[in-house]
DNA sequence: CCTGTTATCAAACACGTGTTTAATACAGTT
DNA sequence: AACTGTATTAAACACGTGTTTGATAACAGG
């Protein structure tokens, strides 16, 4: 119980970057067992499956992505535009890779892309709750006038906005030019625009298209009471 | 050269969907040629390798949802706004498969998110285009006084927004009730909310933050010249 | 009718794959 | 020391893969 969890880690560390770079079919045992130095048998010892060693990689990988970027605590009297501003900043963080540790999330988004048969769980367990406390940000700023589809809609629009740059990445610097991708790409500047771009959005969109005048009298977030 | 044609395209037109739906490396050939009835050894007979084939279906499915969805003409007095409208409209069209033929889009989404050797090309011809027509337009919205680089997210920020209903779209299901996702993923509903949500932000933030008073003084596209 | 080019076919080949097996080494316990 | 259950190893297995081969058919031109 000492060793062997050792060993099975070792495996999963070493399958992890190779299960993100390759996807599950591109990936051979083989080369994992030869990448974590261990005897080709040992995977289906300890995972019985080339499969459950991928599933138990994906949960690991999430683990370390949540673990390493927790979810912020606000003060009450955080103002919602704030909270935004930290909820984008939070997605950005998880979706970048740190230059130490870039499999988990290119796993994870593999996971996102084309979810695979087990893992429609983790999608939904890691993503529901993001989602859900978006939303409320959201409704603080927006207010509640506005039907829910619409304010889904905008939710949608602020994660495909920070979705983008991982999604896309390759393209988007196919693009550019190579000398701005390192300043353009960067969390603090991406922050910054996202947040400012939907927050512009959103008072747009819920003041209605020609009364714009809400420049500063934004509602601390406790009242949920009316209109 | 005439009966060749049509096995060859029908080869094409079978491996579509296999590689849409499974990825290179997933489609194997015997599952190519029986699904286009013909024998095992004509795919390298016409294509030579799989490799091959795999490249001519991606060029093919690019040329059938550029014709089929083709880029569209403006009035020189079509106000930007329009414009804008209609990108989101082309792109969103572009993007999601007609019930008929989904392959084509899928299989470029493939080759978007992790591009293949030989299909960069592609991606950078294809795209190009794209990104230049929306930053001209968002030049007309915004003006030309913000630095490039703001003006570039703008367009990332929008492309983005189109991107996240395709990438992430099997997790954005999961999110929200299955009776909803027919009307919310409708085209002229995602095209509303994206065009809308984008003006506005453009708006909001080349006005600046506290002075929003820009309610319909749009200028028309003409003037580049001051303030 | 013969001939040469092209197209189609069934069969086989060579290889990489995930998985299993049986043997061995190692620790802890009696 | 003998036994037991676990961990590790090399070898083999069974199978699916892309590709090649050689034969046969179809067809056009002389």
């Amino acid at each position: 119980m000492s060793k062997d969890d050792t060993t099975k880690q070792r495996i999963m560390l070493a399958a992890g970057p190779i299960f993100a770079k390759k996807g599950f079919r591109g990936a051979t045992v083989r080369e994992i067992s030869d990448a974590a130095k261990v005897n080709l048998a040992s995977i289906n010892y300890y995972f019985g499956d080339k499969q459950q060693l991928y599933i138990d990689t994906v949960f690991l990988a999430r683990q370390m992505r949540v673990q390493q970027v927790p979810f912020p605590k606000w003060e009450t009297s955080t103002p919602a535009e704030e909270k935004l501003s930290g909820f984008v900043d939070l997605m950005l963080r998880r979706l970048m890779a740190s230059q130490s540790m870039p499999w988990p999330v290119r796993l994870l988004m593999r996971e996102i892309m084309q979810p695979t048969e087990a893992c429609r769980q983790l999608s939904e367990e890691y993503f529901r709750p993001f989602f859900e406390a978006l939303m409320t940000i959201i409704d603080e700023i927006a207010g509640r006038e506005l039907p829910l589809v619409q304010r889904r809609q905008m939710a949608f629009s602020i994660i495909g906005q920070c979705l983008y740059y991982r999604f896309a990445g390759d393209v988007a610097t196919m693009l550019i030019d190579d000398t701005e991708i390192e300043e353009q790409f960067e969390i603090e500047s991406l922050k910054k625009h996202i947040a400012d771009f939907s927050i512009a959005a959103i008072r747009g969109i819920a003041c209605g298209p020609d009364a714009a005048e809400v420049t500063d009298m934004k509602r601390s977030s406790t009242n949920k009471t009316n209109t």
